[in-house]
DNA sequence: CACCTTTGGCTAATAGGAATAGCTTTTGGC
DNA sequence: GCCAAAAGCTATTCCTATTAGCCAAAGGTG
């Protein structure tokens, strides 16, 4: 029997691909082992089961979400680096919402955790976009965790169909930018 | 052998309040069999299985976070309408974070669905806080999914112990308030 | 009160997914 | 060519959801 050549990488990004493809809660072992051309058990010489391989979904893609985002506000700053920094966060998630959803509800297991560490690379983009406007210190922080909520609810809600009613949702999204701008320039 | 005496509401309680106090996730057939105090299979007498429900529970904390948000508001307008609908939602969240995560990523089945009906509650509560900064038509809209971003992002994010570092929560969430009128005042 | 239908509980069994044990073969360094 | 480690496999166990089918309790009706 021909090796398949698998390693820990490739177990895990063939797992989030296809958590994006058949949401995170259909990922199943088996399924991702017949995807990978391998058996059930052979998936455990590489990741240590199910929870292992979605911490470690999340940090991949927390990596990515961090890499996609810091990427779009190269050069930017101010109001056009909060527009570019949104939409490449909305549009990672609206692309990758298997590997997004793995990101939400861990607990977070210490500090030294990778995905903890990943998840830090993103705030630390979202902080260079708040430094061009001015905030005091005092309000980095709150202005960060705000921030990051409305990224993080906005995404959640789109990716799980919640917007139900037909306002279209690219406008509400322009909105969104402009009414953090306003908010954020007049703190 | 003595009756149990359940039905279909019973069950769905006790779903709810198992859920907030193990977690959505470890919430088992089994476990909540054993906490009515009666074999599994009993439970299908009520309900039609783990997701029915799983969809009762997120109907009945919709129908709780719309009352709950709703008294919260009564008498309000302005800013102070605004600071009691976010308090009392996040309260309520971070009280029963179990079955404020039942309605977290269910897919709409249709416009008569249960749940669907009892966020609707929860919008129309949202959408009179709104009201009182005299929106133009066309904002409302946007500003209603604004509004439900951020507060379902902080909510989520907060249950899910997703805010790491240790400046004070609850300073953030005043903060978040202000922004929010501000914004909305300028709008 | 006797009867009988409905209902809510039970035991037993099925099905499917996660995970482990232990065997076998490939692979890569010497 | 030899050998230890790694990567695959089959067989098995355990756990959870779910269904089938039986039986007793409640409650209405003569």
């Amino acid at each position: 029997m021909p090796r398949a050549g698998l390693d820990t990488t490739a177990v895990v990004a063939a797992g989030a691909g296809l958590a994006d493809e058949v949401g995170l809660t259909r990922l199943t072992m088996g399924l991702l082992a017949e995807r990978l051309g391998v058996r059930t058990p052979s998936l455990y010489k590489h990741v240590g089961g199910q929870e292992d391989l979605v911490r470690r979904i999340a940090a991949l893609a927390a990596v990515q979400a961090a890499d996609a985002v810091g990427t779009a506000v190269q050069g930017l700053a101010g109001r056009d680096a909060l527009a570019a920094a949104l939409h490449a966060f909305r549009t990672f998630v609206v692309d990758h919402p298997g590997r997004y959803a793995a990101t939400t509800g861990l607990e977070p297991t210490g500090p030294d955790d990778p995905t903890t560490l990943a998840a830090q690379r993103l705030f630390d983009v979202f902080r260079a976009v708040l430094r061009g406007y001015g905030l005091a210190e005092s309000d980095t922080d709150h202005a960060l965790r705000m921030f990051r909520s409305l990224c993080h609810g906005f995404a959640t809600l789109e990716a799980a169909g919640g917007f139900q009613w037909s306002t279209d949702i690219d406008k509400s999204f322009e909105w969104l930018i402009a009414f953090t701008d306003r908010g954020l320039r007049t703190a």
